[in-house]
DNA sequence: TCAAAAGTGTTTGCAATACACCCATGC
DNA sequence: GCATGGGTGTATTGCAAACACTTTTGA
């Protein structure tokens, strides 16, 4: 066994960090403090330990990459173009993250120098296939958003559901009626009013509402089909 | 570059092949001709070559195993739990693949000592995670069907409308109204009808029909989403 | 009292559902 | 002539879309 350290490591995990930040889908990047690449920003990634699963090693290099933990994550797929990465053919494991606007404070960790969000439409030049992992993490998150409610991991656990639908028109890129998605949603009886209204804002406060993952979870063994 | 040779190859490609007969669905299996699990019936799979892409190594598998060649294919995922094969941590990157009935005359290649198509309520014992690999693979083609035209990789270049129907109901596991079926994809404008009808069955021969690639290519810039 | 968002009501038209029905063909 | 699937017609219902409207609150 004392040979395996020896192994060029020939498979890699990326990670796409999603965030819901004043009413934009954001993408967290970190610079890199390693080359090739050195001073980069990039998708944080690293290599997979031999005794761990692949979802084990995506969780500890969020971690140690971005102090993130414990948060919404769900395999993307593989990337292995022979020559995406210089020098030696590294095939990478991909996956995406949804973080909670209050679950990050920026706080990188020992491996990268500095990490930061970056909105979509104004992304800065990325290495390797980064540009390509990540359109393909956000087409799988616009496709995935539609009939499954993992939109609720982009939010607090208490939300105004005005933000849930502004959460869908940044996902979408679309605008919908407030009454009507207002119905839609409330339909579906998924979301619990609570007693707790919005503060500090400048106008009516709306209701709190939290999502019933219970409720979920039994309406999807009878049948039902969330679709947003 | 000589000690390559030598190193434990980490990493493996396995294939779920599903295909359409009798009205039903189903998925290629061969019976392994190398140990581990020697003579059991599994999914096609072998290891990827350093020189290739995993798509190629994909490809390039099924055909050795099967002697099926350009079918449609795409990318379920890894699998990696750090005991998923015996002896030694192996990552598997999974392809699920959709296969004409004219496309695959049972003809297994030379790593292979047979090969045979398995109903999904009837599969035989699978060795490693292969059932959960198959079922996830179920799952995907069961959610990409919905709202991408792949179906159509199952079913002969010319069809008549019940075959399609037959097909969306044999993955589904439902049944639907011939009339509204009928009318739900005529009004989508991307069959094209042929002058040909059905040969040598009991009752009125139904016309065939065409899928028509380029429509569908157009109307999707247009914004069109297909759904059944 | 005004701006801004919360929240309700109502009309309209399209599309899914359900089902009755006629047509063509081989045996 | 009957079984089998091919193919059409139509009433009903539900729901999505569009938009007009009232309510509440902070500044």
């Amino acid at each position: 066994m004392k040979n395996l350290e020896n192994i060029i490591e020939p498979l890699s995990v990326d990670c796409v960090i999603f965030g819901f930040e004043e009413a934009r889908l954001k993408v967290l990047l970190i610079k890199r403090s390693i080359e090739p690449e050195f001073g980069t920003w990039a998708l944080p990634g690293g290599f997979i330990k031999y005794t761990e699963n692949i979802e084990e090693a995506s969780s500890r290099i969020l971690r140690e990459r971005t102090g993130v933990h414990n948060l919404y994550m769900e395999q993307l797929g593989a990337f292995g173009e022979i020559d995406r990465f210089p020098e030696r053919r590294v095939i990478t494991i991909v996956y995406y993250a949804l973080v909670k606007p209050g679950q990050y404070n920026i706080n990188p960790g020992p491996d990268a120098s500095d990490a930061s969000w970056f909105e979509l439409n104004n992304l800065p030049r990325l290495p390797f296939d980064h540009k390509k992992i990540l359109l393909a993490a956000l087409a799988r998150l616009r496709s995935t958003v539609k009939y499954k409610p993992i939109g609720f991991n982009l939010l607090n656990d208490k939300f105004p559901l005005l933000q849930l639908q502004e959460l869908y028109e940044a996902i979408y890129g679309i605008e919908f009626d407030k009454p009507n998605f207002r119905r839609k949603i409330m339909k579906m009886n998924l979301l619990i009013p609570l007693d707790e209204k919005q503060k500090g804002v400048p106008h009516r406060s709306a209701t709190l509402y939290k999502f019933d993952k219970e409720r979920y979870y039994k309406l999807t063994e009878k049948g039902f089909v969330f679709e947003i």
